[in-house]
DNA sequence: TCTTATTTAATAATTGTTACAAATTTAAAA
DNA sequence: TTTTAAATTTGTAACAATTATTAAATAAGA
């Protein structure tokens, strides 16, 4: 199955009529590896695509998140952006470069989930927990630090 | 030493004039519990001084931010959020209240960064770290769950 | 005090996002 | 298949948050 009959049954699954437009941008999304924003899901799928409106990827992407199948990330500069990828994992913000790169690892996840269940934090039901890490981004080239 | 004190000192220490605006600023920042906007910032210095001004106060929080004496806080909604408190901490957003509360637990950072040694990034120099929880808060006298 | 550089206030301009009305598409009914 | 109604999309206007600009005010140094 390709991306788009995914996206098709994806979209019928939550009760999302399965235009060509809403296909097109959730495939975009999911095949995203760096957390677009609404203006670049646009620059990608008007390649395709050239009569699709900006204003539809903004209202899609805000209809994609209310139904789960996408989620927003939080980026520094308070853009917009989305990911495609569900569930709990951790973002790495480049503070050098701007990027926001995943960062998925089992234990952390596992580690955070016992810490949470152990400290129950008192009138909250958890949701989601994502760790934000900041850092700079090293060329390894120039990373030769005479001290 | 009050806070108007206390914020002058700092400002110097980075190398800042310490102006009026940039004193009170600071101060109402580092007051605050509850992550304020630019535009509470400004509401709140406003009753003092009336003549302030919300330009003056966005480029402020910026050169404050640059300068490390504050940092920012990723909102939901995209707006800029300000936070008087360095250092890692970690932030529960509430997905019905759209509240940010800070959640600070010295067990929690030292899990994180004993994890973080170990498992050595490639090419990332890490700078700070916060884990970002989102729930729903209970009204616990609504918590009257029937299963 | 005078001079110069820095900072601020007021406002204009810009940008990302949302709202809207008309046109198009879709799905269902006849 | 055509008709009809509802949902969706387009294109554009409006909006709100933020940034840039410029003149006035302030602070620091000579």
């Amino acid at each position: 199955m390709n991306t788009l009959e995914f996206a098709k049954q994806k979209l019928t699954e939550v009760g999302l009529k399965a235009t060509q437009q809403r296909m097109v941008i959730l495939a975009a999304v999911q095949q995203s590896k760096n957390h677009p924003s609404p203006e670049a899901v646009y620059e990608k799928v008007r390649v395709n695509n050239p009569s699709i409106s900006l204003g539809t990827v903004y209202n899609t992407l805000d209809i994609f998140v209310e139904k789960d199948l996408i989620q927003t990330v939080l980026a520094k500069n308070g853009l917009k952006r989305y990911d495609g990828r569900l569930g709990n994992h951790n973002h790495i913000h480049c503070v050098n470069t701007n990027e926001i790169l995943d960062f998925e690892d089992e234990e952390l996840n596992d580690l955070v989930l016992e810490f949470l269940k152990r400290k129950k934090i008192e009138n909250l039901d958890i949701r989601k927990f994502s760790l934000h890490i900041q850092g700079e981004k090293i060329d390894e080239k120039k990373n030769i630090k005479i001290h």
